[in-house]
DNA sequence: CTATCATTCAATTGATTGCTTGATTGTTCT
DNA sequence: AGAACAATCAAGCAATCAATTGAATGATAG
């Protein structure tokens, strides 16, 4: 070891943040935050060419973000650890804090209208129980088919338009989706709140609700 | 706006993870988590020149981690907000769990010998009020000048030797430095150790403990 | 053993980073 | 106004990174 202790120790913190620092493994993690999945999987969720993506897990794997397994001839990733979550998830608090830029852009989302704050897991477990309140998952089928949340309603952003009949103008919405890194909730508040629909977001998405240790129902009821 | 706002998110929370990704950054945040300081105080610090301090610095500045005032001619930085340090102990922790690597490096430091668990903040302030403890204070004399833990000795590592007979080894000594990313204290304790002292490292270091809200000592008494 | 499929490797391009050197800006002191 | 100082900017270099393309590995099925 020709650096000092102190020095190769910081290098490898920076290893770790130098993993979270590329928007497409920022992705990446989002994807593996719902579930293990293959190479091919995540390169068509994610838009990226397979090749580019096998590389960017490889520097996930090097941080051990990630880890990876053979299963037949199909290499199946996963997270090492839920503390990345956490990591990623302070990551984007300390953003939303610090960066105008990052408060303009989910302004955007909102298109000029105020978002309401978020509900709790807990408090829309409690909702759920007293049936008071319409769940929507605003991800796409596939996700939605590896699970969700019981009682909850598959929609995307696409579709919901068409979806509005048939949704009780009476009663609240509340939708989620992959997480605090995702927008598609907020997408589809907006959406909502302009025909006026009582809407909220769901504080977190599938991931957050699962590792609060809550029931998740796998593959179409 | 030309990309998705998914990606212009995304993307500023990457340059967050990207300001954290260079050792030499980290070395910075870790001096200004002690306090405020000048850009020419922060490279002596870390060694780095004046010209790549300050261009670092303003690396931090642009992921919004650090602010600067002007004072006279001077330049002062601090952090933007105490959470970025909450971000980097979740880096630390994160790397510690699960790259091997960092492992080896701690382990090297302690010399073969197993260290102890550290000692909370709390349960110091504890026995500090009992009096039936040592608290050594390892960073450079400027630094404890500059705010230290009411009743800590300080020395540097070089010095420690020639101080060793003047410590009391029938009460436990608690090593602080820095904090989570410091050095100091873990070899500190190593050396006390080697010579037959009861030693332990403090949890954290003095930035911590004043988060804490607990009481720090300034200008040498 | 060969064919096939999923993934990885290797080589290339253009863009970005880290660090150095020397000039420039902005502030204070005389 | 001019000298002295702290910090930043600008230019240049080597090193690294992201993305693309095409070839090579490893595992399975026939």
């Amino acid at each position: 070891m020709s650096t000092s202790p102190k020095i190769a120790l910081l290098e490898e913190y920076a290893l770790v943040a130098r993993a979270l620092s590329a928007p497409a493994r920022l992705m990446l993690l989002e994807q593996l935050a719902q579930g293990e999945r293959g190479v091919e999987a995540l390169a068509e969720k994610t838009g990226l060419t397979l090749a580019n993506c096998s590389q960017h897990l490889q520097q996930l794997r090097r941080a051990a973000l990630v880890t990876s397994r053979r299963e037949g001839k199909a290499v199946i990733y996963r997270l090492t650890d839920a503390k990345t979550l956490d990591l990623m998830d302070l990551l984007r608090v300390v953003a939303e804090r610090n960066l105008a830029q990052v408060d303009q852009i989910l302004r955007g989302l909102s298109d000029g209208q105020d978002a309401p704050e978020p509900i709790t897991r807990e408090d829309l477990a409690k909702r759920l129980a007293e049936g008071s309140v319409t769940v929507l998952d605003v991800r796409p089928a596939d996700e939605f088919a590896a699970g969700h949340i019981p009682g909850a309603r598959n929609t995307t952003l696409a579709e919901l338009e068409r979806h509005l009949s048939t949704l009780d103008p009476s009663t609240e919405i509340v939708a989620y989706c992959r997480g605090p890194y995702c927008v598609y909730a907020h997408q589809a508040v907006t959406a909502l709140r302009k025909h006026g629909f009582n809407a909220r977001r769901l504080e977190g998405g599938l991931p957050e609700w699962r590792e609060d240790g809550r029931k998740v129902l796998v593959n179409g009821d």
